[in-house]
DNA sequence: GCCGAATGCCCAA
DNA sequence: TGGGCCTTCGGCG
């Protein structure tokens, strides 16, 4: 169940277990037999990670495109690999390692024009080096819409999941209903430093850990009975079509 | 065994 | 706005 952190994570893996290799690509699902002949036996050239996009390069094939979708998820088999499971959607595989991939929403062959219409319609990714917060700052103070909602848009940035909105916001003190437009540019900067800093070290633990060290671990708020600064309930709703949690004391 | 939920997103109406 | 899609897992009979 994957938030940026997860797909840069999966990112990294990947360059370092197939990039460089002639790879063998199949479906064992059978559900993209075309997909898997056309890729099969080329050489993976590099792979990078945008917001929850997953972009595979190879030597004289397309792009191959993933994303991971609510339920997607990629499972490594040090070679030699075991028979795959019949859910595996496509397995990649190397001298080195195997990564089966199953339940993705998404997984097609893609030209460089299609690609680049993907990365156009994101906004920047937290985790990347060049992001540039003043593109998000314009797209989400350009309508008033609730914090909340603006956070979960990959169009005003990229990256960022159920999860780490609830934290991200809890941290900042900021209640999800507030108005987009109702942030001063100082509110932005540091609701914009708290995702980069809280999926950075989610791409180094390989897991979400919010909490900081001196107050224990885990989370605050995302799924949370209590809050764990004030003690007071933390209150869950629908927002959108996702289930929000905050706490009324600490965030306004 | 069935149902719902889960760190996501798209589409038709 | 509501439904659909992808798969797994836990709770409830």
């Amino acid at each position: 169940m994957p938030e940026g952190h997860e797909i840069h994570g999966l990112a990294l893996e990947h360059a370092r277990d197939l990039a460089g290799h002639r790879i063998h690509v199949s479906s064992p699902q059978g559900r993209h037999p075309e997909l898997a002949r056309v890729l099969d036996a080329h050489v993976l050239q590099s792979v990078q990670a945008h917001g929850k996009h997953l972009f595979y390069t190879w030597q004289d094939a397309p792009y191959l495109h993933i994303h991971l979708g609510l339920i997607g998820s990629f499972e490594r088999h040090p070679a030699p690999p075991p028979t795959p499971r019949p859910s595996v959607q496509l397995r990649l595989n190397s001298p080195k390692a195997a990564a089966d991939l199953v339940g993705a929403t998404t997984c097609e062959l893609l030209g460089a024009p299609e690609r680049q219409a993907i990365l156009d319609r994101l906004g920047p990714d937290v985790l990347a080096q060049d992001a540039d917060p003043d593109r998000a700052w314009q797209r989400l103070t350009r309508r008033a819409t609730p914090i909340g909602v603006a956070l979960l848009d990959q169009r005003i940035l990229a990256g960022v999941g159920n999860v780490y909105r609830a934290e991200a916001l809890f941290v900042c003190g900021i209640h999800p209903a507030r108005a987009t437009t109702s942030l001063s540019r100082k509110e932005f900067d540091h609701l914009w430093q708290t995702p980069v800093r809280m999926l950075q070290k989610g791409v180094a633990d390989r897991r979400i850990m919010t909490v900081h060290p001196s107050e224990g671990d885990g989370l605050y708020v995302y799924k949370q009975p209590y809050c764990r600064r004030c003690g007071g309930p933390v209150r869950m709703w629908q927002m959108g079509v996702r289930r929000t949690y905050a706490c009324e004391t600490c965030q306004s």
